[in-house]
DNA sequence: CTGTATCCTCGTTGATACTG
DNA sequence: CAGTATCAACGAGGATACAG
């Protein structure tokens, strides 16, 4: 063949189809709630009220779509006991705690690196504060 | 109060001020573009509309803000040349660098594992229609 | 207790036009 | 080329009330 080089557009191009997908993963992963919910769970299964005081902030409303998404996702397990009051019971899955892992490690990352970033901002806004 | 064991609560409640922090780093990794750009600039320093180009779909106004956020937090250098027309040039710093590392492993994990989350989703949406 | 339904606000995004 | 400014549209999120 001609071009035996492949350029970074052309891999680019490639992967293109999974990286909207694999983007999605990460906004899942970036959203406000997901991850504090998926930690809590680590410690394992807890109500949803139990989880509810536990995060602190959320809306019913928040944490009802949070654990609808994580379980549509295959990442939590529901379990439901037609007791009067109702139960229901949420537990990370398989797939929830393989998720958890590199979470865990890119939380681990940003914990490491607080002072660096917060340094980093400071410095920025100081230098556009005396521009 | 009189209860001396230490609750996962307390221990949240501990990690409260690092959690928030850390989380808001996860929200810069969870948004849009943001991993996008990053992961392009790996390749090496990239002109403004080079990214533009290669990352597509973004906006002008996108692209500046996601830029100047990364920058802002010390993951990407901006080197201007005043010339005629101007150039710029943005390109990972170590931080950067450092922190493309566990992204990576997360987008690795997702794209590992997208056809379980895939198939959990079909299995979920389906049964919702059952219902 | 565990949700659902509704409304409302605010921030984020995108399109467009303009500047150095 | 590399932005900034402005405006309009949209969606995420919270408050509240209600239901099973």
């Amino acid at each position: 063949m001609e071009v035996t080089e492949v350029t970074f557009e052309e891999r680019h191009h490639a992967m293109e189809g999974d990286c909207r997908k694999v983007s999605r993963i990460l906004a899942r992963v970036g959203d406000k709630w997901t991850v504090l919910v998926v930690m809590l769970l680590r410690e394992g299964p807890r109500r949803f009220n139990e989880i509810k005081r536990m995060v602190g902030g959320i809306s019913q409303r928040m944490l009802t779509l949070t654990l609808k998404g994580l379980e549509r996702d295959g990442m939590v397990k529901r379990t439901m006991f037609p007791t009067i009051p109702p139960r229901v019971d949420y537990e990370l899955t398989d797939l929830g705690r393989s998720l958890s892992e590199p979470v865990m490690a890119l939380g681990l990352w940003a914990k490491a690196h607080l002072p660096e970033i917060e340094a980093a901002q400071s410095a920025f806004d100081a230098r556009g504060k005396s521009d």
